[in-house]
DNA sequence: CCCCTTGTTCGATGTTCGTCGAATGTCGAA
DNA sequence: TTCGACATTCGACGAACATCGAACAAGGGG
């Protein structure tokens, strides 16, 4: 259970981002992790079984998206915002924002959230 | 022959753009047309075959990236970056600065073009 | 020690995608 | 009308993907 294999920032490629990005679970994985916290597995709420949540995970943090911490036998997932914003300047802000008027993804959220 | 099918801005998905833009071919086909101009098919280089290029060509479209003109027998194809910035501020513009950095999609020119 | 929680991995299934060659439809030119 | 150029569509293929339930590690707590 100890794979991590985060990319190096000068390894995250463009189209793997994109492909990652391209799925409403996915998006509205990013949107709750938009503010830069720490969350916790637990924590996230998406409408799929677990072993699918785990898969999209794993897609986002093999893109470079996000990073994976393990804490025990939990483990928190963040946005490497800082890294994509030096790799792909203003993608991700534009793809928030996007997201957010659209309201993809939403049916993704966190556990103790007025829904 | 005579389907076309273009989406209104309105009715343009995030996620099928972001799919549409997740594969080098289409990016480079972006890159192709950044300029706004208007390009012919037979203009086109990509390292497919013609039928593959209409593919994508269609995928573009379908998402509502770029918009086709038919004129007698020949096609020509422009994107509808207006439209896009409408719709999505900041992405198109954001993803061509990334594709033009790690040269994505470079396979993709122009017939009469300098490789 | 046994078990429960937690997240990953496995196997399976149905779908979608990228790719090609061939066939088709559409138009202009001879 | 016949021919050729042009672009789309069709049929097929293997690869990749999203999804699920079940089985599997790895720790923490009783």
């Amino acid at each position: 259970m100890r794979r991590a294999h985060h990319p190096a920032t000068e390894d995250v490629a463009l189209t793997e981002v994109m492909a990652a990005l391209s799925d409403p679970v996915r998006i509205g994985l990013l949107r709750v992790l938009a503010d830069g916290g720490e969350r916790g597995w637990g924590e996230l709420r998406a409408p799929v079984a677990k072993s699918t949540l785990s898969h999209h995970l794993r897609v986002l943090r093999d893109a470079g998206v996000t990073r994976t911490r393990q804490e025990g036998t939990r483990c928190y997932v963040r946005l490497r915002r800082a890294d994509l914003e030096a790799r792909f300047p203003g993608l991700i802000s534009a793809v928030l924002a996007a997201a957010d008027a659209d309201e993809v993804g939403s049916g993704v959220g966190l556990a103790a959230e007025a829904s």
